[in-house]
DNA sequence: CGATGGTTTGAGATATATCAAACCTCGTGG
DNA sequence: CCACGAGGTTTGATATATCTCAAACCATCG
């Protein structure tokens, strides 16, 4: 089983698993939480370049370096293996490459999906995308009763910072947009990380 | 063999193989030409989410819709499967779904990387960027003598406007961008769609 | 209560977009 | 051979969205 050279772990919010740049040791399996995948400038600007979260994979197997850090938002428990391991094991179990193939071609759509939202939308459009995205990924997969349906409220793993950082804003840009959507009813804003969304049609208007 | 489920198609330059939205029906090998990837808003704005090169594959296999769609840049030769065929053909075939698997990681990674260029960078730093990134990637896959290095001097397969699609801007700025870094004597271009890479250090200076 | 870190709000600067015109390049047909 | 036209490109002037810098604000925790 992989199990069997698999090694659970817990992140605090704020850990990092894997720098950005270093040559890949582990992959992992996400069992808890929420990770993002980062890079960035020499200069310090920051690009989030995914989120990950339960039952996503993580890593780069088969060779090469990582592009980007992973760091936990929350509290996070993962599923680590060596990547030697995984890739033999992989190489082994063609059902196993296979999910795994799925999984990456998912990704990759919803990532060249963000590269539209990253070279030509405008601010609000970007932020009325990110929260209806949230509202969806957020859904607890835990209990299957909720079918998927997108959340109305939802507490954000992100800070305001790294909510700009996702949308390659300022964190200034993206407070004005909260609270513009907040005086124009879309949505509310109970506290700091909390959403709600008052109005998921207006919302998706606004999402260009 | 996998020959015998494929059929050669040429695609003249401007020509779409594949459409945003409709569901995949086909998916193909490059085998001589570029082609580009790309979506749209509804109101028109376009974004160029990936560009492919000869032994590159194209289309989504195992179910979903095409996320963006697919045109050739270039006079292009594909070597086209029905997807339903290849889907059969890969489960029985470990090895090749490996091999997907792993160039569908390394493509992951590039857009990963271009994240950063469309989140963070300057318009001169895009140009920059994309520039290097040409002369990486245009290299003839066909002399193995030419041992990967990047080309001094290349035709670009895009338009001045494709170029901005790749990049998030408008056409005005990129063209700016390129007679500013002409004017500084990193480049020159000799004609359009020609360009040369004068002093390739500076170059990457600029691309951040 | 006062410090601390994150967030919001404000005023102003600036990079890029927008709108418009001039400019090439190249193929066509007189 | 030259005039013409059409597409794409460059250049210019101006507008504007977003960034930058700075201050006020607010929760949280000792």
């Amino acid at each position: 089983m992989l199990n069997t050279i698999g090694r659970r772990r817990t992140l605090a919010a704020g850990e990092s698993l894997i720098w950005e740049g270093e040559d890949s040791v582990l992959v992992a399996n996400v069992i808890d939480g929420v990770l993002k995948l980062s890079t960035g400038t020499e200069d310090g600007r920051e690009q989030i370049v995914g989120v990950v979260y339960p039952s996503d994979f993580i890593g780069r197997p088969f060779g090469s370096t990582s592009g980007h850090g992973v760091t936990a938002l929350t509290e996070a428990k993962v599923c680590v293996f060596s990547r030697r391991d995984f890739d033999a094991f992989a190489r082994e179990h063609p059902a196993l490459e296979h999910k795994l193939l799925q999984r990456t071609l998912g990704e990759l759509d919803r990532t060249r999906r963000w590269m539209l939202l990253l070279g030509r939308k405008s601010a609000g459009e970007r932020v009325s995308s990110f929260l209806i995205e949230m509202s969806e990924r957020l859904v607890e997969q835990g209990c299957e009763g909720s079918h998927d349906q997108p959340l109305k409220r939802f507490t954000l793993p992100f800070s305001r910072q790294q909510v700009a950082d996702v949308l390659g804003l300022t964190i200034e840009t993206v407070s004005r947009q909260f609270t513009r959507l907040k005086s124009e009813g879309l949505i509310d804003l109970p506290s700091r990380r909390e959403v709600e969304i008052i109005d998921r049609e207006g919302l998706i208007a606004e999402a260009g």
